[in-house]
DNA sequence: ATTTAGCACTCTCGCGCTGAGAGTGCTAAT
DNA sequence: ATTAGCACTCTCAGCGCGAGAGTGCTAAAT
């Protein structure tokens, strides 16, 4: 299995660009016109059929132009591909957008869908920061009426939970914060996991309390990741391989699952370290209803604290370019972010411009 | 303009249940034919012609079947139509479901999202309750990184909004707790404005605090609707009139934008009140991009405290039965739900079931 | 030994045509 | 008032066909 020549690169690379704007498979003398190549269609169509005989290429039909196949775009994604970076305005622009509003992660989590889903003209998907074991950082507890009780449970690196909890009996809203102060005071910084172990220091009312926090905690780490957010169907939608087929149908519905997102998105999350790109093509690694679509996915996050997943998920013929660079870029802004701002325990130097009205 | 006789209306309820079946034209033959009708396809045929003149129906062609139009499908909702409720088993399944997970309201809104996009088989919108004018309930801060400190707003009604916050200096966790209760004894339930009227209470650190706990605040006042929870895009997407069409595209693009959302359901909120369900039909009242599409909009809540809107999206030819009948029963569910479980000062009387581990 | 020109061949796609089918409106009979 | 009958209209699926694009192969040229 000797490589390419490079003039084969070179082709194959064209017909995938090609085939990538136009969307029709892409012909031996419409390539020579079209980037001007000093040879002739006849030699082009020599290294056509050796890129189709190797596997790369293929015909809808005889005497039609070639598609890539999708290990055309393997190999092309992982030798081929030279980095597009975006350009500096662009990113300063993004940059910008983000430490603007920097006081609420939410607004992150949309404005990173909205950028990956507009720069790769894609649909996209982000996963909210979430721990990789949940930590106690601070307990709430507010009476609201009667016996009810709002518990607000906040993660070391920020991720917020809340409940209603029903007691047995109507408890004072001081004695309510005593409960909380006490148990953050004693399991401050520790999981689920600690806490069970430890959870004699503690009874009574506290105990009963203890037992929802727990029990908080373990759903927070039976779930891979955080609160997906989502942008830009409509972008993969108007594409022409998806317009009435039903395998748009199909895909789209994937994307109202959330679980089925979850489960994709958890082998990403273990399988690769931030800054780090991932390209699925063709829904590689079983994904039936995803074989007309590829993935390119990264994650973010301070390692070993609080990681998310995010990426854009459009036709096999997409943008992988700059698909790529965007995620890349995304990806390394949100773990900045994330780091400056949610970290914890870390003695990360810290250097943002005073902001107190 | 006198009315319809009865053989009118009644032919005029068959093609429209017709055409929403089958999404064809319908003829008077076929009706006679489906429906066993006894008179003859000319009888019929004349009356048809007295719809069509009427203005409440429409050939798309000289000799095609009867098509609705807007005002066929509107004389139809708002005099014709009958209450279909939804079958009892499935309302108490329903219930039940959101019995269950009484401790989460965000999960609810997922939950009435995926209930209204099946049982309507249409796209389905859902905003979280909303106060009309946020009134403070509880202030927490919690310290995280050198100045940055976490603030949590809980809201008359259990809203929660998160913040983080640059101070000018560290500023410890016991201090922060202080400051947090000072705040939140002093303007426990008022609203913006009376807090602003009040702030001289504070100086020095409080100030500053309150300063970005009104700012959130009046945020929080200024949005019509909170979060926006959708589901079932793809169930309008597989109808025959917006495949391959790109009505399709601007509609779903229409659902993407949270602004225009909010938008389109502040005027519903405003227009009428919880339990009554409101139908535009083919984007009626100004909203181009909906020509194709209908809605049935309700809203739900304690009036007075919180409320929050919930529809559901499909094309025009829908069934408005259901989607009326699924819509009202959900806003229902939803208003009590939300007094059970959210209200606060008023005195409901409460028999839930005791839980408590 | 490549590259290229030429050529015969294949397959798709858009076009116009056509006949079947569905539906209508009108008129005359019931 | 209703209905049977009928002539007429319009869509739509199917068909044939020619243009166009693309291929593979062979033989000549570099």
């Amino acid at each position: 299995m000797n490589d390419l020549t490079e003039r084969q690169k070179f082709i194959l690379t064209l017909v995938i660009h090609e085939y990538i704007r136009t969307a029709t498979p892409v012909g031996s003398q419409h390539l020579v016109a079209r980037y001007n190549l000093d040879m002739s269609s006849a030699t082009v169509r020599n290294e056509l059929a050796v890129l189709t005989e190797r596997g790369y290429l293929r015909q809808p039909h005889t005497s039609a132009g070639r598609v890539p196949t999708e290990e055309g775009y393997r190999y092309f994604v992982s030798r081929l591909i030279q980095a597009t970076e975006l350009p500096d305005s662009t990113r300063r622009m993004i940059s910008h957008q983000f430490y603007q509003m920097r006081h609420d992660v939410e607004q992150w989590m949309r404005l990173a869908a909205s950028v990956l889903a507009h720069q790769s003209r894609a649909a996209s998907l982000v996963t909210a920061p979430h721990p990789e074991k949940a930590r106690l950082k601070h307990l709430e507890l507010i009476a609201t009426r009667g016996r009810q009780v709002l518990m607000v449970l906040v993660m070391v690196g920020g991720e917020i939970h809340q409940r209603i909890l029903i007691l047995s009996e109507p408890v004072g809203q001081e004695r309510l914060s005593q409960v909380a102060h006490h148990i953050t005071t004693l399991y401050h910084g520790k999981d689920a996991e600690q806490i069970r172990a430890l959870r004699s220091l503690v009874e009574g009312l506290e105990a009963d309390i203890l037992e929802w926090v727990l029990e908080e905690m373990e759903h927070v780490d039976s779930v891979v990741a955080g609160e997906i957010y989502l942008d830009g169907l409509t972008n993969v939608l108007s594409e022409p391989e998806f317009t009435a087929s039903d395998e748009a149908r199909r895909a789209l519905k994937l994307l109202e699952e959330p679980t089925l997102l979850q489960d994709l998105l958890a082998r990403t999350v273990l399988t690769h370290s931030p800054g780090g790109v991932q390209v699925l093509i063709g829904g590689e690694g079983t994904w039936e209803e995803l074989r007309q679509c590829s993935m390119v996915l990264g994650s973010y996050g301070a390692p070993g604290l609080v990681m998310g997943t995010l990426g854009v998920l459009g036709p096999m013929r997409m943008s992988y370019g700059r698909a790529i660079s965007v995620v890349r870029f995304m990806s390394n802004l949100l773990s900045d972010l994330v780091s400056e701002t949610l970290m914890d325990d870390s003695a990360i130097k810290s250097d943002e411009e005073v902001s107190h009205e």
